[in-house]
DNA sequence: CGAATCACTAAGCGCTTGCTTAGTTTCGGT
DNA sequence: ACCGAAACTAAGCAAGCGCTTAGTGATTCG
């Protein structure tokens, strides 16, 4: 339920079967994660969804829009996966694997989406990825601020805040880049050995 | 010198001015990093090198060509960097903070290259990509052998190799993803801050 | 000097692109 | 039964794509 791009917030018209836009999205998803955006055309986008070429502005405004769409879905989800993941914890060490773990394994599980979320949104026009730059602050935030509580209770060690962040996020996002359909270990093993990394990176 | 993606090495034929090779390269670094490869027209770069259309073709055989001769030329560049900082220390310890250092301190001034290098590559042709796989392979193996030799010193306690190799390369590639214009931090206190990271990593 | 060679351009070819238009089918509501 | 609305398609438009062709002017060599 975390982990899936799916289910709109209305259940859908239910006219004819009603998946149409779930069908497109999918299909942009795997077409974006495989190709990106802009090697990626709308016929492409269609005929992965059963469609006509004119099919996906029955539904979408734009290939653009299509792609704003998708970033803003996956980047709440990647909010939504960062926040309960620091809530399922009560220390900072607690939270801090918790965070990272979980992200990690996301960044390998729905590695298409995340692929988009994190090399196709700079693709977005100014003001869509404006919108979506104000959800990645959020997410920067509440790593820093398990940095920061674990600086304060002495858990943590950490010289550098800033870097440190950086770098945490830098180690779950590159999993998207390098995790595919070809690699053995399961996210869930990523998930676990980052998170053991993770805590290296700043214990006192 | 090491840092830096020019010089070919034959120093042109000297007619004209001999470095229309040069300007298209500078140019199609700037535009593939700054849009993407399936982005950018070979107008465009045509355009930024000063240059029609045509003229392109007059120095390579496609698009695909070019963006070949830059990953190639990066990759070299890359592998460069990575031994020689191993080359530089004689300590499991030190040879790691040297390279993690100068490859995410590179990841930072050249991150136009490092983006083609680490984000474009995929687009290459299968036997292109293969190619360029080759070396990639070296640095892995650069970067593993070290953690080998210090696990073996006992400088280092590395619970999974594997994991550790990829988590590193993580932290410098990613450099490339969010490093422009715009960050403060200068790309020499990048690296050492991510030399000290990395000690953190896998310190026993 | 004349011929060959080179870097380069103007023009354009065949094709694909994102997207629109006009029209058909399918459906729920009354 | 009928209507309005919505989902969908066939066809196509203007623009842009990668790349080629034919030709020009400068340079080098015999």
């Amino acid at each position: 339920m975390l982990s899936t791009m799916t289910a709109p917030s209305t259940p859908a018209t239910g006219r004819h079967t009603g998946d149409s836009v779930q069908r497109l999205m999918d299909a942009a998803v795997d077409a974006f994660a495989d190709k990106g955006f802009h090697a990626t055309s709308t016929r492409n986008i269609a005929a992965r969804a059963n469609m006509s070429p004119a099919g996906v502005y029955v539904h979408f405004a734009s290939k653009q829009d299509l792609l704003f769409q998708l970033c803003q879905r996956g980047h709440a989800l990647a909010l939504e996966i960062v926040t309960s993941a620091r809530d399922s914890a009560h220390t900072p060490p607690g939270q801090l694997v918790a965070i990272v773990s979980a992200f990690a394994s996301w960044h390998a599980e729905q590695f298409r989406t995340a692929r988009i979320v994190q090399y196709e949104f700079p693709h977005l026009t100014p003001e869509h990825r404006a919108e979506v730059l104000a959800v990645r602050k959020q997410i920067d935030a509440v790593v820093r601020n398990v940095l920061l509580a674990g600086v304060a209770s002495g858990d943590f060690d950490v010289p550098d805040i800033a870097v440190t962040t950086l770098a945490l996020q830098s180690l779950t996002i590159d999993v998207a880049r390098w995790y595919g359909p070809g690699v053995r270990r399961t996210p869930q093993a990523i998930g676990t050995a980052y998170g053991e990394l993770a805590l290296r990176l700043v214990r006192a």
